[in-house]
DNA sequence: ATTACTAAGACACGAGTAT
DNA sequence: TATACTCGTGTCTTAGTAA
């Protein structure tokens, strides 16, 4: 857990517009914007990089910053929680996205979680998957109030020796009738807008959908389903 | 200012809902959200009492909790700030609203602050505002965006004994070339959506705008202006 | 000008405990 | 059970200063 100091330090330097760019600044100055001495704010700093949050180089005039991938994962994760907070409460979390083309691994995945995904979900899951592209920034909040939710947890398995982690699913409803799960594999897929549904049917061929079709899912609460 | 510790405490309030309704929480339970003890949680929560953003009354198994206006209105500026740190650098700051029935107390101040608005802005403004009520999360996040740019300040002044406080303007494109600025007066209307717009002309007429009509404005960078 | 070390002082933390 | 007090301990901060 990352402390409230360093990440108050984080969001300075962000602050400076150091997600998009390398940012040139001085001790003095981010201590300033901490309301702390120079000393402490070169101390914060250099927490920050032994936590692997932010690099740091040397210039003249300063110290030459970047966010790594983990500070800027850091700060969307406390954006999403912000944006979560704030969300009126809604009955029904809806999520509009785009039916995208996948990498044909799912196929492998569902084929072998299969039996699992029976025993969790209450359906043998047809062997593929549907990809769905969230683009717009309100489905965006949509997936994090989901993820924010109680998730399915389908356990994972060793098998022929190589270990399959937990899978996080969500159920959903596609159209008005078809029961769905959105999967998402261990593997932090970094901040990716791809979500994968396995559904019990072909839902490509049974819904006549093609790529950049605009696909409608709601999220079914856990203690409803 | 507000301390990390304390906003740290505040969003870990947040977390469990306290935006939209009262929670009833221990310092115990608390604590573990911070990562600190029952004591030092305690602790912290009469910090955040003491600064005005949390009200907290005593209920027999915990300590019931709810945020202040102030308090919220500390978390939507790290709220913003964060959006406006991960908002892709734009050239234009563009915002899309709907046009609404002003108090018509606009036209009073615009009138007193004539001459100001003149020496500022080049132009004499037509003694009156259009209002403007931001409706979509992207202009909300647009209005940010530029806020967060640098603003150009009409100079407070007296006038009959009565203290006119400063002025904060942004210029704007009306349509493709009609020049305007939106107008904040200092007294911070509480996060509201609505902006007043002053120009040369009376932008009711001259765009034959009705109420709830939409108009677009684009945000002129100072140093373009 | 910087950054960052050392050392002394301040202050925050948590164990114990009263309520 | 709670919350919140005191107080000893230890960490964090900052002034001074080196590099």
């Amino acid at each position: 857990m990352t402390s409230p100091e360093m990440w108050f330090t984080l969001y300075a330097i962000a602050g400076k517009g150091a997600v998009h760019r390398r940012v040139t600044m001085t001790t003095r100055e981010l201590g300033a914007m901490l309301g702390v001495s120079q000393q402490t704010a070169s101390r914060r700093l250099a927490e920050c990089v032994r936590a692997g949050l932010v690099l740091k180089s040397h210039s003249v005039n300063g110290t030459i910053l970047q966010l790594t991938e983990e500070g800027i994962r850091e700060l969307e994760r406390v954006l999403q929680g912000l944006e979560a907070v704030f969300a009126p409460p809604r009955d029904e979390i809806v999520i509009v996205g785009k039916v995208t083309e996948g990498l044909g691994e799912g196929a492998y995945y569902v084929d072998i979680y299969a039996q699992k995904f029976q025993e969790a979900l209450g359906f043998r899951p047809f062997p593929g998957t549907l990809n769905v592209r969230v683009i717009d920034e309100e489905s965006r909040r949509a997936v994090n109030m989901m993820k924010k939710s109680p998730p399915l947890i389908v356990p994972g398995f060793v098998h022929e020796g190589r270990t399959f982690g937990d899978v996080i699913c969500y159920r959903v409803k596609v159209g008005e009738d078809i029961n769905a799960a959105i999967v998402i594999a261990q593997r932090t897929h970094h901040s990716s807008d791809i979500l994968e549904l396995v559904a019990p049917v072909n839902l490509r061929r049974k819904l006549g959908l093609r790529n950049d079709d605009t696909i409608t899912l709601r999220v079914v609460p856990l203690h409803r389903a």
